[in-house]
DNA sequence: ATAACATGTGGGAAAAAGTGGGAAAAGATA
DNA sequence: TATCTTTTCCCACTTTTTCCCACATGTTAT
């Protein structure tokens, strides 16, 4: 099972529609993902099997008379939608979800190991100048592990 | 067996009818669905085989004498309604429902797996505007989970 | 260098989905 | 019964989505 990595930069057209990057396209089995709300501002996509043991693990044994539960399942599992990837390697992302994600035009692609991430440019932009210092310091929490 | 997902928003005519969104009304078997109270602000619909599973766990395994159980029911099987989709793929809302929901004009429609929810676009901005604290704090224990 | 291919981008046309509203039918009120 | 309101059924318009094809750019191979 290949993994996905890289950050790739193409452009949202104005039917909603983004390149998926070849070098992420190569590793989805199939031709569709799962795209959903990520929780910080941006969108996560999965591959279906991906997709399947992720959201498997967050419903199961749950109960939907948990408050903490619905919030889960309204904020991950409910904005979920099956994208089929189109002749030309194109993404459609739905306006809900680009409206989560603020995406405008410029967009970041992520390869995270066994998903996707989708970013606005800008907002990816702000999202490393607020966290740059955390990321510093959870870095040397992880010294640890480091080699 | 088709789940339900995707975050959809539709618009609440004059006459109480709102479209099921397409990709929702695409994995119900048969034309009616039957709609109650939510737990929170919103509406429950539910495909009949999925009602039919849910009230029965709801009824079968509590006891009449309990005046907890009497609330549960009061709330959530008595309001339940069959409702008719009609041939543009719609949905009329009975006004006792659309009232408890406190629904206008723009909706939001949810597919969560086994059920959908109806909301009211401006109930369920305060809703995430409430918990979203919550949400990030359920997402902090979820960690373990990802991958 | 040129041809052949891969990749990302744009846009036209057809189909599908969402929305509004008229008219018939059913029901309520006096 | 006659009138008025509400509901249901159907049609039509508008917007959105989908399906194609075409082009530009960059890379690889001959």
């Amino acid at each position: 099972m290949g993994l996905f990595t890289g950050e790739f930069r193409n452009t949202l057209d104005d039917k909603g529609r983004v390149s998926l990057p070849a070098r992420l396209r190569s590793e989805v089995t199939g031709s569709t993902v799962i795209m959903t709300q990520g929780i910080d501002k941006c969108l996560w996509l999965f591959p279906p099997e991906a997709w399947n043991d992720f959201s498997k693990k967050l419903t199961e044994s749950v109960s939907v008379f948990h408050a903490r539960t619905r919030l889960v399942q309204r904020r991950i599992i409910a904005p979920a939608q099956d994208i089929e990837i189109d002749k030309a390697g194109r993404i459609g992302i739905p306006q809900s979800l680009r409206e989560f994600a603020g995406l405008t035009k410029e967009c970041i692609i992520l390869g995270i190991n066994r998903y996707m991430e989708v970013w606005d440019a800008e907002q990816y932009r702000l999202y490393w100048q607020e966290n740059e210092e955390d990321f510093q310091a959870a870095a040397e929490e992880l010294g640890t592990i480091l080699f």
